[in-house]
DNA sequence: GGTAAGATCAGC
DNA sequence: CTGATCTTACCT
């Protein structure tokens, strides 16, 4: 069972996913850009920018659950955003899947996206749970059973980039964002604009 | 029962 | 830079 590589600190687990295929509803895909977060105050791995940063509630119980599972939630009530859960069973911590390169069903994808999108299929956690059809109705599926929709693979071991998390507020200079070098899927950097100024937080 | 903020994205 | 759009969480 590959669910334990996952049963560890975010970050840890953030970097093993990166490389790893993720396979949903006739698409394959590469992931290349990763956030991890964290737990309330108490925990290992705090971390104010978490879901889960305030205890469990029923959006995020599936983060206080064993590794390995997804996690969706909608972002802004227009976007389907995807993490896989990691650390160990009753702490919280999930890894946020940001990006990823179509390696197969890209005409699948396509038709999902929408005509005009050519390049970067899965950019962005929003666009990523679009192209491989990930809904709210995904969460707490178990990504590495043969019985589920959407299924994860690890890979070996890559180098990788880091820097801070794409549009969080709270813990913004926290460099948890993992990513594979010279992929067009890989986001741009935006920091909130609701974030304190660079230095000042965390 | 009201309200404000948000791990986004596309279009000016 | 701004608007879309809606769920959650926290307040009274």
């Amino acid at each position: 069972m590959s669910a334990e590589r996952l049963a560890t600190d975010p970050v840890t687990a953030a970097r093993r996913l990166l490389g790893a295929q993720l396979t949903g509803r006739g698409v394959r895909a590469m992931i290349v850009e990763v956030e991890a977060y964290g737990g309330p105050p108490d925990c290992p791995w705090p971390d104010a920018a978490s879901h889960s940063f305030r205890g469990p509630r029923p959006r995020n119980m599936v983060m206080f659950g064993p590794a390995g599972y997804l996690y969706t939630y909608v972002s802004h009530g227009i976007h389907v955003c995807a993490n896989v859960v990691a650390t160990y069973d009753g702490v919280p911590g999930a890894v946020l899947i940001r990006a990823a390169a179509v390696e197969d069903g890209v005409d699948v994808a396509h038709s999902r996206r929408g005509a005009v999108v050519t390049a970067a299929l899965a950019r962005g956690p929003g666009n990523l749970c679009s192209a491989l059809g990930i809904t709210m109705a995904d969460n707490g599926i178990d990504l590495f059973s043969d019985a589920s929709p959407i299924r994860l693979t690890l890979g070996e071991p890559h180098t990788a980039m880091s820097g801070p998390r794409v549009g969080v507020s709270t813990a913004a200079d926290r460099p948890w964002r993992f990513w594979l070098p010279a992929y067009p899927e890989v986001s741009a950097y935006r920091r909130s604009p609701r974030a304190p100024a660079p230095g000042l937080s965390d």
